[in-house]
DNA sequence: TGATTATATAAGCATTCGCTTATATAATGT
DNA sequence: ACATTATATAAGCGAATGCTTATATAATCA
């Protein structure tokens, strides 16, 4: 029984410890399920817009999400080809995940659309 | 499809955070194949004594690994009946094993013995 | 009892972290 | 061209982190 898809335990400290702050496992708990803008990630999570760019963008240099520009918008979803994205996944079905919160993004017509 | 063994937000954030730490997530990754005492973890990791002590005191703290006192010495090991042992068991997945080194500590006549 | 060994804990300090405020960049719309 | 909207980035600051050194506690052994 071969384990497939490991780090070392460098790269996974690292991991980690960005996975390590509520506001950031929350985004990417998102992410895993919608991808999203910065502004709606700001809505979300009632939190300023330098705090949460600050944060995607610590995600960025991780390589752990991919950004997709759309006109006004960068869209951020969870980059599934990383070699971390394994143990991201892996980590993320032991959280809640976060439906409801994009959901009441969109009752509350918060949501970006531009497709 | 249900996943069992789901933590809070906060409580992930919170385990992620201490084991995104090389040394803790070291001696997690060590202490999941073999119960050890500081004194072994000091010979292994190449550290302080104190250092590890207050590594250990930390994953103690947070009911991670439990101990054992046996005479002189006090044996760590991971505790498996914490609500938060199936995540630590699925990261501890993706990370290499440990078992060299203690291995290791055999050869060099390190590994303390006292059952 | 006193020395030794194992471990814990406290204080101090440099570094890192996550927020804030302020400003810069980039795309859109009038 | 200019105002608006979305996002990024920089500076500053208080709190948290992880090490060090020094000391305390606890068990063993001569």
């Amino acid at each position: 029984m071969t384990v497939l898809h490991e780090v070392s335990i460098e790269q996974g400290a690292q991991l980690l410890k960005l996975l390590g702050d509520k506001t950031r496992l929350t985004i990417v708990s998102i992410l895993m399920y919608e991808e999203c803008c910065v502004c709606e990630l700001v809505e979300v999570l009632k939190m300023s817009q330098p705090s949460i760019s600050q944060h995607i963008a610590k995600l960025k240099s991780a390589e752990i999400v991919k950004e997709r520009r759309k006109g006004q918008w960068i869209f951020y979803r969870i980059n599934k080809d990383s070699e971390l994205f394994p143990l991201v996944e892996s980590i993320s079905t032991h959280i809640p995940d976060q439906k409801d919160q994009i959901k009441q993004l969109e009752v509350n017509g918060m949501r970006v659309c531009c497709d």
